[in-house]
DNA sequence: AACTATTTATAAGC
DNA sequence: TGCTTATAAATAGTT
């Protein structure tokens, strides 16, 4: 499809046909994707190269959830390779109708898409969205309330937490004030008093609880 | 691809929905035959429409010959390719994968593969104007990375915070001690001093400066 | 891997 | 659906 038609057979050259298997299966693979996605269509592609190697995509689900829908609506398939779900290749596991990989794979899919609904749903309870299928635009918008949302209640809490600081200094404030008038009274009152004395034993650190934070 | 771009989004007016799979289904087809014949390649297409109807194509023998290779060559590389997050054209995993750890691993890789797809995209679509490619689940994910992210700054703030307010505690507290310290002194060794009045001549509020904030 | 000149695919309209 | 056409995408050959 450019600089030239391409004959419909197999391409001799092995380096022309390598790179061009590379470029094609890329289209190949985001064409699918596309059509999974402008169409709602669930899509499986499985490629194996002349020499074995394989590439896959599975736009929804995986690849396994796919085979069982096709075994499934395939009626005339299912017969055949012991609906490949338990008994793949190597270790011949027993006990589990389903291959345990997959199997924690296809659940935590499962407990993915739920959170993603729940979460869905109690934004759109938020926010009034109502029914439908959100869009972009929407979930921008929605996500520009959650950042709004997360401000104002970071601004309570930062203002709570400046109302304490400024208690305290004020209280600091008025500690060192009392502090120094005393020391001021002593020096100018009784003569006799060492100051320095007095000061260096001071038994310190103490605490104070705290009218509003408990930590 | 004409007449205009399209939106890589789900099209909502059904009829052109049904159009456009009806189209793109039979160009995908079409690119997977070519494939197969120009590189010499196996390849199997599995499509669900979004209203259960189900499409296939198998370039070289049957649909059910390509699954039973699938499931002996990679029985659990299926995690990988879903989702359809990041991940372009498929990486190519070579054939014989039957070991569970491996693939445990490989799951790893790729889902963290994926976050950080998802996170560039989200950092290109913030800061870089264009790039509205995001789909909802990406979106999903780019919220929760920027809540983290709010919480981080916050937690952050809030331990400078709780830093201040301890130490403004503990100079509280050492204050009140010395203050004490100071009160007891006066009245133990000079006995003519009016404490109460000296306490009620103290002259404040006072504020001091703080060494972590300048408000 | 990047770059074009072409060929293909296809969105919109009928 | 099928046909047409303008335009977007894919990609063959080249560097």
């Amino acid at each position: 499809m450019a600089r030239g038609k391409v004959q419909m057979k197999r391409i001799e050259n092995p380096v022309h046909r390598q790179v061009t298997f590379c470029k094609r299966r890329a289209g190949l693979l985001k064409k699918a994707k596309e059509l999974s996605v402008l169409c709602d269509a669930e899509i499986g592609v499985l490629i194996f190269s002349a020499h074995g190697k394989h590439y896959e995509l599975a736009t929804k689900g995986t690849m396994q959830g796919l085979i069982d829908k096709y075994m499934k609506s395939s009626p005339a398939a299912a017969a055949g390779s012991g609906v490949g779900l338990g008994m793949a290749a190597g270790s011949g596991q027993s006990a589990d109708q389903s291959k345990d990989p997959n199997q924690d794979a296809k659940e935590e899919i499962t407990m993915l898409k739920q959170e993603i609904e729940t979460l869905q749903k109690g934004l759109r309870y938020i926010f009034g969205g109502g029914a439908s299928e959100m869009n972009l635009e929407e979930l921008l918008v929605l996500e520009k309330h959650l950042e709004i949302w997360i401000c104002q209640i970071r601004s309570t809490k930062m203002e709570i937490l400046f109302k304490e600081i400024q208690l305290l200094r004020n209280k600091e404030g008025i500690l060192k004030a009392a502090n120094q008038y005393l020391l001021d009274k002593m020096e100018e009152n009784v003569e006799f008093t060492n100051i320095q004395a007095v000061m260096d034993n001071i038994p310190y650190p103490l605490t104070v609880q705290n009218e509003i934070f408990q930590i």
